[in-house]
RNA sequence: CGCGGGGUAGAGCAGCUGGUAGCUCGUCGGGCUCAUAACCCGGAGGUCGUUGGUUCGAAUCCUUCCCCCGCAA
């Protein structure tokens, strides 16, 4: 089976090296244009290129995907089957229709719940207690096509978005591979989506960084999870904003108004939420320095507590 | 040359209008206590990231490089 691949980040790189070891022929490896990264701007290769290049497998990377160039290439590599992985382009219908086993997609949510751009992170922020991948046949309008698999999996309480995002790319790389195996041996399943079911989400961006401190506790918590990486949670402190990377919940209660510092001692910094009920802050990063924990932080800034 | 912040005892910080360094915590020893993440006393621990320079003298001023971090992508 013949496999032509597309896709850019991490999440598709762990789907490539699969189908790599798995061996599986892959013809040729569609990934964004280089760009500039990084402090200093340096140009860089996404991680599905380097990866390619490691493996001697022609890279393409063209700026449009429909003035007939990328057409072009892709008749040309003759695929069986195309796959595409978190690519960051719309591929027009012309290409899906080259390949006899059309395309294939991994989707890091279990369709038809968070279509588009961030599914992970808003499983995570939502307080889902579960998630899953999908594979499914690449369709006109963005993850609408019929779905071959998906597989599920729990959400650990304070399980990070970055975490669980290296977890579900290695389930979709599985997941992948017996996607393709049973479409070669004409066994995959096509299930439509109930299309009444789909919720869409949007990327995340550094708006919905600052700590509401008027939502519960577990809310907050799963706010600070679930912007990890990126955006990162942050909370204002006597005049400077910290990023917040940890917290854990506590028993406590506090007549104090949501955002007050209830204490702050060894076992971090306690905040005030909604309905009395507090969170204590357990690891935090102030500007221009590396994430500490709250203890570590207490000590060369002391935190005034107001009765 | 994309913009900016920072590198000082094990940790987190202060000192930075130049005169060989201080705070909090930790650590070690002793004391007090039924007891303690409590309190008291005492001690150890730092070539102040690196290179060169200015100076009678630099953590403090200028310079080289390295590393960390945020923004932007």
């Amino acid at each position: 089976m013949r496999v032509v691949f597309m896709g850019t980040p991490d999440f598709a790189e762990a789907s490539l090296k699969k189908l790599i070891d798995e061996g599986f022929p892959v013809a040729g490896v569609f990934t964004q244009p280089d760009k500039p990264k990084g402090r200093g701007m340096e140009m860089s290769f996404s991680p599905v290129k380097t990866l390619a290049l490691a493996n001697n497998i022609p890279v393409y990377q063209p700026e449009k995907m429909r003035d007939g160039t990328a057409l072009a290439q892709i008749k040309a590599l003759a695929p069986d089957i195309l796959v595409v992985v978190a690519y960051g382009r719309i591929l027009p219908d012309d290409i899906l229709a080259v390949p006899k086993y059309g395309a294939v997609n991994v989707h890091a949510s279990l369709l038809p719940k968070y279509r588009g751009s961030a599914p992970i992170q808003w499983a995570v922020l939502n307080g889902d207690r579960t998630t899953g991948v999908s594979t499914m046949y690449l369709a006109h309008e963005m993850d609408t096509g019929d779905v071959i698999y998906t597989e599920e999996t729990e959400i650990g309480e304070q399980e990070t978005s970055g975490e669980l995002f290296d977890r579900l790319k290695d389930l979709g790389a599985a997941l992948l591979v017996k996607t393709l195996r049973d479409i070669e041996a004409g066994c995959a399943p096509r299930t439509p989506q109930d299309h009444a079911k789909a919720s869409y989400v949007t990327m995340l961006d550094k708006s919905m960084s600052p700590i509401d401190w008027n939502k519960s506790p577990r809310a907050v918590l799963k706010q600070i999870y679930g912007l990890q990486p990126w955006p990162v949670a942050t909370m204002e402190l006597e005049g400077a904003v910290y990023r917040v990377f940890a917290a854990e919940y506590t028993e406590n209660r506090t007549d104090k108004a949501p955002g007050s510092v209830v204490s702050a001692g060894k076992g971090g910094i306690e905040m005030a939420c909604a309905g009395g009920e507090t969170l204590m802050i357990t690891q935090l990063q102030a500007p221009g320095k590396k994430r500490m924990s709250a203890a570590d932080f207490l000590r060369g800034h002391p935190i005034k507590i107001e009765e």
